[in-house]
DNA sequence: CGTTCATTTCATAAATTTGTGAAGTTAAAA
DNA sequence: TTTTAACTTCACAAATTTATGAAATGAACG
């Protein structure tokens, strides 16, 4: 590697870490505006901005500035939603939390999600404000749109994992040039 | 009317109270839950639940138990991401606030909606951190993620208002007694 | 025009949420 | 077994959010 070329790669990594940093506060802020608490909203967001898409409890503290026990408690909400998953090596005491890229937006639909809920909640107004009252029909109707979502959402999740695949194909045959995690082969079989 | 019909309805009408305002407070938590503030929640499922599902500014303040403060914050909060419109009778004072059991939601697919502004986010993510990085081409999935959604929803919006249309001439045809606000003569043409 | 009534704005007090340090727990290493 | 390193829990202080009363605004009525 000449001089040349290690010093742009270090002006970059400074650029990038920059860049990162920025990409991470704004992106956790619409997260946060959209009802996520704040501090989940900036480790998933952290995560999802790194390359390996894989950090340790202390890269993610340094990186946000954050004590342990943020990241701890950020990592516990995050791993009950589905959206981050925590590993383990075999014979190391460290933990390492990982975004599957391809499967956060899985947590979406989950069968035990807020919608669901908001069902519930629903049939029971519905029951006891009775079929024949406006308020009645009205909340049954807006049951009706949640249970009609929630089965939308399986078709469009179905949709999505087709047109995923085809994006990666499309980029894949782009540059023939595939590395690391970014688009390990994918058979659209093995999906759920 | 007979005295017996009467004081069956001055219990129902109690036990009502009750319970409208039960199902309003669960509702509203789950709104909270997803991310919502407590007052704008609570003003909206107090007026889905409303027979009428028009409340005047005084008519929530009583049922909520909270200021005329509280009933103005909320409301422009609801009326600018379009849950709530607002009305006034020519020749009044009084402001009346209406939940569209039509249209509400629409809501889900305003154009300013979250999806956009994070979408913002997310195109200066990848173009500062370049297509080439791991990192950014993550990103540009997540991108691609909501740009699907977003369009995904006008589908499904379309779909849905097929689905109550059907929904409403089951409810007419089966009853034969139509009355109020609950299914006017609805042409699925002047939709939209 | 001035009065009256409904809504809105604003400063403030109360309540809630958030992140921290320190102590506690667990499991690898020595 | 003891030591050490990493994560978690918990009580508390700080920051933020929330709802209020009082004052201000605005529009109908006399």
């Amino acid at each position: 590697m000449s001089e040349q070329r290690q010093r742009d790669t270090r002006r970059a990594a400074a650029r990038d870490d920059a860049a990162v940093l920025t990409f991470v506060e704004r992106f956790a802020a619409q997260m946060v505006d959209a009802g996520m608490q704040r501090m989940p909203a900036r480790v998933f967001s952290c995560l999802l901005a790194s390359d390996s898409g894989v950090l340790t409890s202390a890269e993610l503290g340094e990186r946000l500035q954050v004590s342990p026990a943020a990241v701890s408690g950020a990592i516990r909400y995050l791993s009950q939603v589905g959206m981050v998953s925590r590993e383990r090596e075999p014979g190391s005491r460290r933990d390492r939390y990982r975004v599957h890229s391809d499967q956060w937006y899985e947590a979406l639909t989950r069968r035990d999600s807020v919608l669901t809920r908001w069902e519930d909640v629903l049939r029971e107004g519905v029951a006891s404000l009775g079929q024949e009252s406006a308020a009645g029909r009205r909340l049954g109707e807006t049951l009706a749109f949640t249970e009609f979502m929630q089965q939308e959402l399986l078709g469009m999740m179905d949709r999505w994992r087709d047109h995923l695949a085809d994006l990666r194909t499309e980029a894949t045959e782009a540059t023939e040039n595939t590395a690391g995690e970014g688009a390990p082969g994918r058979d659209p079989a093995t999906r759920r």
